[in-house]
DNA sequence: TATTCAAAGTGTAGAATATACACTATAAAA
DNA sequence: TTTTATAGTGTATATTCTACACTTTGAATA
């Protein structure tokens, strides 16, 4: 049965201190060839989240991922077949808590491949629009939902997640400033523990108390 | 032919200091004769806009009207005929600009009319959590988007703004911390015009300087 | 076991911003 | 002229933000 309806995926992940967006190599057309976002059609009978998290299953091998809408839409003229109604969501897995497949098992796509958000091939459709809207919303969420915990491991040091911040809001910031901000948060607990295996002085550890996280910022609102 | 793509529409107002969204009363299963959103179908030929547009034509009368899109659904179980896609917008209009019909020149619904947005009847589907998004959204995007002024006339009084953020924020704000935060931004023209038809002192009227305003904010993120 | 290396971890002073708070000024109406 | 209802205004304190550089630590290696 011919559906008409798609959903889109912005899956990012952090990796080697920068923020990457995993693209797919088209095999159909229209826009064979070019890279995309992993989208595909949603079944009739299918729930448009399962939809998406059959695509990143597909693409990553991973289950159980955050993952939040976007955008919809919905042109006449998007797609040479007429209208195709595409809602685009956003996903954040933890790269390096697991070994990622990058080879998608789907016969739609040649390949896929982890690229750094600002430096994407040419995109087919209006993919680096998608792409644009997801990482400006992602600066505004960042101050208020727990977007940098989700590409994290459950235990990370405080580097890694300023390394987060750095990345998605696309600058630099004062390590020292950083901490005090993080750590007056109060939502971080301090584990007994240091890193592993780096050649140099092990950095602590730490946990997001979600809870506590969110209890900080439900009423936080500018102004 | 028949169609399964619907736009509803958050319509807000700002009237005698409160808040205000306009609803539809149903004349049509399911949920005839309950309060609802307005919403209609979307046309195979027709842009998605252009139905919200209509749709705000139809109950307001009104055109070129500040709107933006909030969130799809498209839960299987939304409508007994099965899966209807809908994409929720708001929009934003000026209610003391002009005489608004609120009678609609439509068959499906038998009339709208404006509730306060914190006191509003039972709603169909989930109409009441797409309201509560909407207010969500909108308290984080006052911040950085001109959307208070939206919903005053061109020109206004430094009050009559306060009243719009209180409304929104639903909170009351400090008069003096108000006005000093708000001239500060830069972005308030002071008009050598004054308040007409008031049995008081009147006050002084303001425009806002729209290309300030979008300078001032287009980089502004948390952090 | 002493040295090197690479990153971890830490404090303070000054600037800017936010907050709390109450009275006088003004214009129209009575 | 008095009343009424809202407009309009300043200051002191607390809080938050910003800029900035050196010491500590633990592993590797010479």
């Amino acid at each position: 049965m011919y559906s008409n309806f798609t959903v889109d995926c912005v899956i990012l992940g952090f990796h080697e201190g920068e923020l990457k967006v995993l693209l797919a190599e088209r095999n159909e057309y229209p826009f064979k060839d070019w890279w995309a976002l992993p989208g595909f059609f949603v079944d009739n009978d299918e729930e448009m989240e399962d939809a998406v998290k059959r695509i990143l299953y597909e693409n990553t091998g991973l289950k159980d991922v955050f993952m939040d809408q976007l955008h919809s839409f919905a042109g006449l003229k998007r797609h040479p077949k007429g209208r195709i109604l595409t809602v685009a969501y956003y996903a954040l897995v933890q790269l390096d808590s697991t070994k990622l497949k990058t080879k998608p098992v789907t016969n739609y796509m040649k390949q896929a491949k982890w690229f750094p958000v600002r430096n994407v091939p040419e995109l087919a459709f209006d993919h680096k629009q998608i792409l644009d809207l997801c990482l400006e919303r992602l600066q505004r969420r960042l101050a208020y939902k727990p977007i940098a915990f989700e590409l994290l491991p459950e235990k990370f040091t405080l580097t890694q997640l300023q390394l987060v911040y750095e990345g998605i809001l696309n600058k630099t910031l004062d390590k020292r400033n950083f901490r005090k901000k993080m750590q007056n948060y109060g939502f971080l607990k301090e584990l007994d523990e240091v890193q592993t295996g780096v050649a140099y002085r092990a950095a602590r550890l730490y946990k997001l108390d979600k809870r506590k996280f969110l209890k900080h910022f439900q009423n936080t609102v500018a102004f």
